[in-house]
DNA sequence: GTGTATTTGTTCGTATGTATT
DNA sequence: TAATACATACGAACAAATACA
């Protein structure tokens, strides 16, 4: 699990990690149970505050992804979970309002349905590329 | 083209302005070439300050979707203008980016390539639904 | 034509809250 | 918790164009 920071990037350091730590997840490279590092170490690696890997966790716990349990350390949330579930219930929910905005904004720069499906489907080949069952313990991607 | 707005939203006042700007736009309602209120009286009838709905006309400009021409009034922006062009293929490349992130995020919870690719389906096809043709002077394309 | 009032977007400053670290 | 920066919204005043008596 390689993490980068880029201290000029426009982005905010804690959704850079929040970024590439839900890609991991998606990529099968984080399963639910995994433990994630201590914010403190974390931090330390990186070069940066304790403070914002914390908040990069949280936003991560509130929107269902990671399960805090404060000295136990962080995991990777089950899926299973009540709690959980409507978190992603909810982003899900997020995610369906900003693809609307989307293909409206796209409507609206004289873009077609079929360009806007076409990039969809490109979104997903990519984020569905990298299989899951592939790396069940390695590391390296 | 009537605008409402919810003073209890979490979006800024100048954001909901946009999107429902960007929305008229998508759907004909509002074609290259039409003329928008002054901010003034926009920012009048709907009760706001002058710069909130000024700001509201500037994004809308370095997005591609108006033209304004200081004390003429804003258009609504004609998509063969080189300038124009040039801020439409930034959109369309945000565009992809966040599609590449709702994907990734989307299968970190645990989310189907299918299940991704039918809410944007249902995206596109609400963005779309409301004809082009139907509108007073819509055409183009 | 001249002077005045009106309308336009812009400039500058300010208050308040939120974000980021 | 605190410092610092940024975002949001507003108000007063400005300069230029327009309308009109």
């Amino acid at each position: 699990m390689v993490i980068t920071i880029d201290g000029s990037s426009a982005d905010p350091i804690y959704l850079q990690l929040r970024g590439q730590i839900i890609s991991a997840i998606a990529s099968g490279e984080l399963s639910p149970g995994d433990p994630l590092p201590s914010v403190r170490s974390l931090a330390s690696d990186l070069g940066i505050n304790l403070h914002t890997v914390n908040k990069a966790y949280a936003v991560l716990r509130d929107e269902g992804y990671l399960i805090m349990r404060g000295r136990a350390g962080a995991v990777v949330a089950d899926r299973g979970l009540a709690s959980v579930r409507r978190a992603h219930e909810e982003q899900g929910e997020r995610m369906v309002e900003t693809l609307r905005r989307l293909a409206l904004a796209h409507r609206a720069r004289g873009g077609s349905y079929e360009e806007f499906m076409t990039e969809a489907a490109a979104a997903a080949d990519d984020a569905f590329a990298q299989d899951e069952g592939a790396a069940p313990r390695g590391e390296e991607n």
